[in-house]
DNA sequence: AGCCATTTATTCTATATTGTATAGGTAATG
DNA sequence: CATTACCTATACAATATAGAATAAATGGCT
């Protein structure tokens, strides 16, 4: 019933992204919270493109949010990590953790 | 100069294999490492392939080793991390963490 | 009201890069 | 020369990425 599966790097990004912005994570959103908080450049389509593939996977679902009362406000579709979602990060960082535990990296990240 | 790339999945697990185990790093013994340390099983075949697309990519170099002595002691491929291939795992590191900061995963991996 | 320029947002499409498995080949030893 | 440890080649699937095209909304005209 687990899943074995890991995220890909931006997939990671991107679930990491929903799970920050809460109810306001949509396309926009999160294209802008990675490219503040990382300074990494992240094209729109590259958003939208993983943001579908996680949702096929089960690993999001979004609901269309009503439009917003302002100029050109095309109504945006907000997404949200699921259980399962979860679960995979937590397996990707697991993973990622016990290979970095212990080395010395400049900074150290654990 | 500085590179603006960041490491995929699975490049990530095989570099800090690589940073691990020193000048004991070949494909062998790094599939050992992380099929050891994450449970995560690897295919030999995944292994080479992406030793030699960082290679290629200057992230990581190889050298050949001597044969040892023992049956079929067949000489092994060394591989160690380039300074380019360091900043890469620091890079990729800094965004994850820079994504993680301040939530709540289970577990908590700050 | 009906049109349209403008804005915000999403979808489509095409291509490059990564991830993965399997089969096959090579250099050792006893 | 059979067996062992290791590496290479290859093919295909999945993920990453960019850019153009499309959609849905608003406000100001006339």
């Amino acid at each position: 019933m687990t899943e074995r599966d890991y995220l890909g790097e931006f997939e990671h990004m991107i679930v990491l992204a929903l799970l920050r912005l809460e109810d306001h994570a949509y396309g926009v959103t999160v294209r802008q919270e990675i490219e503040f908080r990382t300074g990494r450049e992240v094209s729109i389509g590259a958003v939208y493109a993983t943001l579908a593939r996680l949702e096929s996977k089960g690993y999001v679902r979004s609901r269309n949010g009503d439009p917003t009362p302002e100029r050109g406000g095309r109504s945006k579709r907000f997404f949200r990590v699921t259980a399962k979602g979860l679960n995979a990060v937590n397996r990707t960082q697991r993973a990622l953790q016990s290979m970095i535990q212990g080395l010395d990296l400049a900074g150290s990240y654990s």
